[in-house]
DNA sequence: TGAAGGATGATCT
DNA sequence: GATCATCCTTCAA
């Protein structure tokens, strides 16, 4: 079923970080339908987070898509190259968002492989920030984009992700953030990947 | 109006 | 493992 728009209203990021684990990311894009499970997840806890965008109540033109309900995506542009994905939770004061690290392609297959470039399915396919949006095909455009749309949706298909199976970490490439980079808010599926 | 830097990935050694 | 590609956002004049 498809997560009610309920679901990204908890305040409590860290725990549904954890719990979009082995959830079905899908897209659809002139009509081509494409997902994978969630293999990776990081918490960025709002406007106290140093790491966020959003640090310190600060609003631009950017974050504002972070100001508001959960429920939505922000999508933003990293590096100059790659296209950032992640969901905004909480309500519309503390800006706190999930980014989506991973997934593991399982529906349209084909045409994630097409998207990126590639032949045959391997580990690494949609094993990264960027590569994920590359091989669902998410650009800026869905940037605000309510999860609730027919473009970009969050499924619980029922898969069960056992405790012992997620890896707890510091999050990637904020070093920048000081104290807050040695939070403990990336979560992995440590489920060993089988080739399709 | 300009300059610096970044939540990465591909490629080469 | 090291390097570079590449461009938007942000902040300072």
């Amino acid at each position: 079923m498809t997560l009610p728009n309920q679901f990204y209203e908890n305040t409590d990021v860290i725990a549904l970080a954890k719990t979009l684990l082995g959830m079905t990311l899908i897209t659809k894009i002139e009509g081509a339908v494409t997902g994978g499970i969630i293999t990776e997840t990081e918490a960025y806890n709002g406007i106290s987070d140093k790491a966020c965008h959003a640090f310190g109540g600060k609003r631009t033109p950017r974050t504002e898509t972070m100001f508001q309900k959960g429920g939505i995506a922000y999508v933003y542009l990293c590096y100059g190259i790659h296209e950032l994905f992640n969901v905004v939770v909480g309500d519309e004061t503390d800006a706190k968002v999930v980014l989506i690290r991973a997934v593991y392609p399982c529906i349209g297959v084909g045409q994630i492989l097409k998207r990126r470039k590639q032949t045959k399915m391997t580990s690494s396919i949609c094993g990264g920030p960027g590569k994920m949006s590359q091989g669902l095909g998410i650009d800026r455009s869905f940037n605000g984009v309510s999860l609730a749309s027919n473009r970009v949706w969050i499924e619980d298909r029922g898969i069960k992700v056992p405790n012992t199976e997620v890896e707890t970490s510091t999050r990637i490439g904020v070093d920048y953030a000081g104290e807050d980079a040695q939070l403990p808010y990336r979560f992995v599926w440590t489920n060993p990947v089988k080739p399709l």
